[in-house]
RNA sequence: GGGCGAUUAGCUCAGUUGGUUCAGAGCACCUCGUUUACACCGAGGGGGUCGCAGGUUCGAAUCCUGCAUCGCCCA
């Protein structure tokens, strides 16, 4: 058969991978094997591929096929996350430019417009990891709003409010009061802009004196409820157990102290206004001071306020400043920058507002999730992150649950007339629950909200496989616990955390075992990729140009875990060179004409079992790295065994003269060792080693190098490593004198060594073959006016009568000597010094002892040389 | 403001418990070469006071302290 001379990596890809699906190699069903389970972190349904997902989904994938050709029982559970926040943006955006409001919407109108969304771009992103190649067990797409995941969650609702673990509270929420809406913090724009401190005077209560107190916001004075220094700031001693009076509204109010307060800014004084100001509320909270909320929805003044009832924010902040001003309040007005929240959609300025949310406790789920990492059931990857997580487990918050959208799952908590509430599954049940407190099911009416994204995704590895709703199922008790985990550092709280405290909560046991965090994937600016700035490359359009194994080899050469990724397109060329390399020597091979006549020379018989030996050293560290996660590090073993081992060395080696045949024994040995690092490659290429695979040699069409057996370590034999690791030098030696020499490669040399004990001839005809010699010698006596080159302390002289330059050598000569003098000086040092000699192990001491003999032997020959030209 | 982490060649990164000629890899760069799998190639080569300053030690890229710069998370 013809081989290509170019690899046609579109059309091997597109083959091979309905070849995969056909075959049905993606699949897992519960059996007697070890299961080896990944669950994706389901990315945005309506989102497309980015190069954070290829970066993070290679790594699976690489994790998936080796453990799978370890014979395990592979599982990759794919699917895709509801994002809340996002969608429900994508849907209103897209809406309003079919001049759609969503306030015009009911919250069943809106959900049928956010669902039709959903349909029609849900699962474009998983079509898309197909072209990565990703070996997910597709039949088990999952979505987080399926009905099933869906129960789940509130079903864990249910259970945790029994528990009393949800509670309702107050928080302060980014309320946009244009779109009406409370906003997370990530839909909150800061600006720096232009404003002024205006520095007001109160009035102290039975005193003749005032302060003066610096703010931004002079119309918050209406909800006042207190004014706050700093207990150290002597300046204000006097104010102790006084109370101010609030500038034209006249209400007194305590003066408390906190160190909160900053000393340095402005006065040092600070009004306190809980209801209009995060750090006021808490400040609130923890003084136990009251609350009043001056404005409406649309950031008008309510009644509350009893002054400027109606009018706008802005517009009071005018007027109360002329009303100050009129009443000599106004000390003065000073130009100031500061950073403003604007919604992201509205561009409003945003207004801190108190709501109400349901909460989640976290204080004592936490606890078997620290217990968790800390006694290494969980692994984090690389480890250095178990830090950041203990510091937010100790430091745990309460858990803010609900979210004012409508895409998601709706809090399953029914309000009755009187104010209390029921939580219940479905409004069947809740009217059950209502008609036993003595109500009809007409009068409940279910709480607005929906849960927190996260609330679901915290039970994905649970939910994906029943386990909620039937925990004692064959699924979740075959492949749960997972194994791994791949995600990114930033939400290893969002996420990560709360799936271990599901995970303990539920089954009592971890969720995954190793937890792989990746870095972010940046642009040579150090930008995070993203598409509102523009400088992501489409990762179909990359593998359009670099094919899938290309671009995967590129995400990962430089990606050491947890580290971020400085993308550059150069990588992803490095790949697809990479891969016509091996493709380069899959055609060499299948070139060669076999004569079964032919015996095998004897050069290929010490590279064959060379290189036996070497594969297995370096497959040994590839299967270490494996264990320690070292991706990047187990392909750049991989790309240099391929490429320098079997390549440039083995292939070299075995490569029978131009036009020749081949013996019968070394094609079949030198195909066997294509396909073992056929196989070590796999899982980081699986196209260009699939179609290799095949085409090496007949093979069945089930037989797939992605289900064939993970090579194993065979015996190692370091004497025939050593022998090979001295050819080389040899050989690299006779190259560089060579190309120093000017002299042809077509040319024959002849080598001779200096006798000495430590000459092994194994290797000479390989050393000849791959050097071009006529012959290898033995000589006793020095050589003199010939080119020559030194290993270890052995002396290699090329017999090639060549001009010398005796001044320029003498040079080079003496150079070389100053060096291994000065070597030999600082281990004399060493060794003479009585503390290193008792306090150094003995086998440093034996090294340095080694050390000093050899350099001592180069010395005396340097010399030699020296004075033979000289 | 609090916490965590980083700083090694032009770039991206390795460097185990301090101890071999330990200062490394890949890429990039320079020189030479179209020889028979591959110029998406081959053969060579140059390049770093390991951020700075102290300390511990017989011995520090590695351990400790301070400083500088950068990044991330939380407030």
């Amino acid at each position: 058969m013809e081989i290509a001379s170019k690899y046609d990596f579109g059309k091997s890809e597109e083959n091979w991978y309905a070849h995969w699906m056909e075959q049905g190699f993606f699949k897992s069903l519960p059996d007697d094997r070890e299961p080896y389970t990944i669950v994706i972190p389901p990315p945005n349904v309506t989102g497309v591929l980015h190069m954070g997902h290829m970066l993070n989904n290679t790594i699976q994938d690489v994790l998936i096929r080796k453990a799978r050709m370890e014979g395990k029982n592979a599982c990759w559970v794919p699917g895709t996350d509801h994002a809340s926040i996002a969608t429900e943006a994508k849907v209103v955006a897209k809406l309003k430019e079919e001049g759609i409001d969503k306030n015009d919407l009911t919250r069943e109108e809106f959900l049928k417009h956010a669902w039709e969304w959903t349909h029609k771009h849900g699962g474009i992103i998983l079509e898309q990891l197909k072209k990565l190649g990703a070996s997910c067990d597709w039949d088990r797409t999952k979505f987080t709003m399926d009905e099933d995941l869906s129960e789940a969650v509130i079903q864990m609702f249910i259970d945790f409010h029994k528990k009393g673990l949800i509670y309702q509270g107050v928080r302060m929420v980014n309320w946009d009061p244009v779109a009406l809406t409370a906003l997370s913090d990530e839909e909150v724009i800061h600006r720096e802009k232009q404003s002024k401190l205006f520095y007001m005077r109160y009035n102290i209560a039975g005193e003749d004196k005032q302060v003066i107190i610096a703010t931004t916001r002079p119309e918050t004075i209406l909800g006042d409820t207190a004014i706050c220094v700093n207990p150290n700031d002597t300046r204000y001693d006097w104010l102790k157990g006084k109370k101010a009076i609030i500038p034209l509204v006249g209400r007194e109010v305590p003066i408390i102290f906190d160190e909160y307060v900053d000393m340095e800014f402005g006065t040092g004084v600070l009004k306190i206004t809980p209801a209009h100001d995060v750090n006021d509320y808490s400040l609130g909270m923890k003084h136990k001071l009251e609350s009043i909320d001056i404005f409406n929805d649309d950031a008008t003044i309510n009644e509350v306020a009893k002054m400027y009832v109606g009018e706008d924010r802005f517009k009071v902040r005018k007027k109360i400043v002329v009303d100050l001003e009129a009443a000599g309040h106004i000390e003065k007005i000073e130009e100031y920058t500061n950073s403003v929240g604007h919604s992201e959609r509205t561009d409003a300025v945003i207004e801190p507002r108190l709501s109400k949310q349901w909460f989640c406790s976290m204080q004592e789920l936490v606890k078997p999730a620290i217990k968790a990492v800390k006694g290494g059931e969980v692994k984090l990857h690389p480890e250095k992150f178990s830090k950041t997580y203990f510091h937010w487990m100790d430091n745990i918050q309460n858990w803010c649950i609900s979210r004012q959208l409508w895409w998601g799952h709706r809090i399953p908590v029914y309000y009755l007339p009187n104010g209390e509430y029921v939580v219940a599954k479905s409004i069947e049940d809740a009217a059950g629950q209502a008609k036993e407190l003595g109500f009809n099911s007409a009068e409940l009416k279910q709480d607005e909200d929906v849960l927190d994204t996260w609330f679901s995704s915290a039970l994905w590895p649970l939910s994906v496989f029943d386990g909620i709703r039937n925990p004692d199922n064959e699924e979740i008790n075959y492949y749960y616990p997972t194994n791994d985990i791949v995600t990114a550092p930033e939400i290893l709280f969002f996420w990560v955390a709360r799936m271990v405290i599901t995970g303990y909560e539920y089954r009592d046991a971890k969720p995954f075992e190793n937890v792989y965090l990746t870095g972010i994937v940046r642009d040579e600016q150090r930008r995070k990729m993203s598409k509102s700035l523009g400088n992501s490359p489409d990762p179909i359009e990359l593998m359009g140009k670099y094919s899938a194994d290309g671009v995967r080899v590129g995400m990962l050469l430089c990606s050491p875990a947890g580290n971020d990724l400085m993308f550059d397109e150069k990588l992803c060329l490095q790949g697809s060179k990479f891969q016509n390399k091996i493709w380069n020597a899959f055609k060499l091979i299948k070139g060669w004409e076999i004569d079964e006549s032919l015996d095998q020379p004897e050069t290929s018989t010490i590279a064959i079992n060379w290189f036996e030996s070497k594969f297995s050293v370096e497959l040994e560290k590839i299967n270490a790295c494996y264990g320690q996660y070292k991706l990047s590090e187990v392909l750049m073993i991989s790309y240099k065994l391929i490429w320098d081992d079997f390549c440039s060395n083995y292939l070299e080696m075995i490569k029978p003269e131009y036009l020749k045949p081949i013996d019968r024994v070394s094609y079949d040995a030198t195909v066997k060792n294509l396909e073992l690092i056929l196989k070590v490659i796999h899982p980081f290429m699986p196209f260009v080693t699939e179609e290799i695979w095949h085409l090496i040699s007949d093979k069945p069409k089930n037989d797939c190098i992605m289900i064939a057996e993970w090579p194993t370590v065979s015996n190692i034999d370091q004497s025939s490593i050593k022998k090979m690791e001295i050819a080389l030098d040899v050989i690299g030696g006779i190259r560089n004198i060579r190309k120093q020499k000017n002299i042809a490669v077509k040319g024959k040399l002849d080598l001779k060594i200096k006798k000495d004990d430590s000459i092994d001839a194994t290797c000479d005809a390989l050393i000849i073959k791959m050097c071009n010699l006529e012959s290898i010698e033995v000589v006793d006596d020095k050589m003199e006016g010939v080119p020559s080159f030194m290993t270890d302390a052995t002396q290699y002289y090329i017999d090639f009568k060549e001009e010398v330059n005796v001044e320029e050598k003498a040079e080079e000569l003496k150079k070389e000597l100053l060096y291994f003098q000065g070597f030999l000086k600082g281990i004399d040092k060493k060794l003479s010094n009585s503390r290193f000699v008792d306090n150094a192990p003995e086998q440093v001491i034996s090294v340095e002892k080694k050390k000093q003999q050899d350099t001592v032997t180069k010395i005396k020959l340097i010399e030699e040389q020296l004075s033979s030209i000289s």
